[in-house]
DNA sequence: TGTACATCAGTGAACGCGCGTTCACTGATGTAC
DNA sequence: TGTACATCAGTGAACGCGCGTTCACTGATGTAC
């Protein structure tokens, strides 16, 4: 074969990490394909070659991302026990860095609300990404039942997800860092005390 | 005068309240000002005898929509005491039928990550809106201190958006509604067992 | 080792379309006589 | 009371632009002789 056998692959790769950084920076539909093909050092015409639309392109780098970001907070997770793992998490996510890193950062608070508006395999993939969190959530809640660990897991996610949101919608820093610091402590304090002993049907 | 004084106020209201439920249900970027127009009953061509920009027509929707909404929740808020304000708010907010409803309901769960990148008056509107929320909620929490107020307030508002929109990019209308449920029932506990004591330095 | 070839990843012009914005105009209306 | 007029809210064609998608092509490459 006249190419390298790995060479549509890395071609391809570099295309979803483009997609995925602008996507996230500016919105799925404030990024044109043309945009994201120079990104990746290329030209726009290039690129029915690897993806048979937009939507699938969204779709594949959403994927890729979030699984990425998945297994790495697994490894992180595990290494710092005995501290929950949503502990964790909850530092990591309501952060000043990941707040002014939205192209490197979580796809749900980015694109989210976009995403869920539409109906293809964007849409779906994003669905698929937050079922991952609150499933990689729920493992590491620190509630005894699989009820209550999920329960944590969704309501601490949630925040978490809000938190980022509004924190990117102040503009005053001070009050932006306010918003971060109040639900860190408010999903701190939630899991240390509630959720652990009563079900409720 | 030719028309009645107050013929082109009332188009003017007729256009932002069109702009607000188009804006919500398909996002900023994903509604032209003819579609708009169009909905409000007149040709696209009249807008800027009303407005001067899309952004300045963006961000006087979200004022107008914004107000109404505080307004109608401090009403409903004082009549049930003494159940919290706050706690009314998320029965409210988390309900299947705001989820079903973007094009009526919270202009942070819908517009929030979009506005936020933006820069002109629509980004600063998208902030007010926001901190409008925090301060009213503040006021109707639960807690003893201001502080305490306060970040029971961002907490839970955090959690309400975070909570609609994973409900909303859910597909199965059961892990929907169980995401709904779960958030709520989070939420009333964190408010009713923490935050009351002690003040974090 | 050197050359001719077939492959196919990538190029760039072109398509129809909808966008935000501008502008010369039209015609329904309240006022003046 | 009836008519002529001035106003200005609203019309609709036009603008330049960027979008997603298509397609005829080009030229760098690994293989075969």
């Amino acid at each position: 074969m006249p190419w390298k056998s790995d060479h549509k692959a890395q071609t391809r790769g570099k295309i979803l990490a483009a997609a995925a950084e602008a996507f996230r920076a500016r919105g799925a539909g404030g990024v044109g394909l043309a945009e994201v093909m120079g990104e990746a050092g290329l030209t726009h015409g290039g690129f029915y070659a690897h993806f048979k639309s937009k939507d699938e392109l969204i779709a594949a780098a959403l994927k890729t991302v979030n699984d990425a970001r998945v297994a790495r907070f697994n490894e992180v997770a595990s290494e710092r026990a005995p501290v929950s793992g949503l502990d964790t998490a909850i530092e990591v996510y309501l952060s000043s860095r990941h707040r002014e890193h939205p192209e490197s950062g979580c796809t749900i608070a980015t694109l989210g609300s976009e995403l869920a508006r539409g109906s293809g395999k964007a849409r779906r993939q994003i669905g698929a990404n937050a079922r991952a969190w609150l499933d990689q959530f729920a493992r590491h809640a620190p509630a005894a039942t699989r009820a209550a660990k999920q329960r944590q897991a969704t309501g601490a996610f949630a925040a978490m997800i809000g938190g980022l949101i509004l924190a990117r919608t102040a503009e005053d820093p001070h009050e932006s860092d306010r918003i971060l610091a109040d639900v860190r402590t408010f999903l701190h304090e939630a899991l240390k005390q509630g959720g652990q002993a009563e079900e409720v049907p």
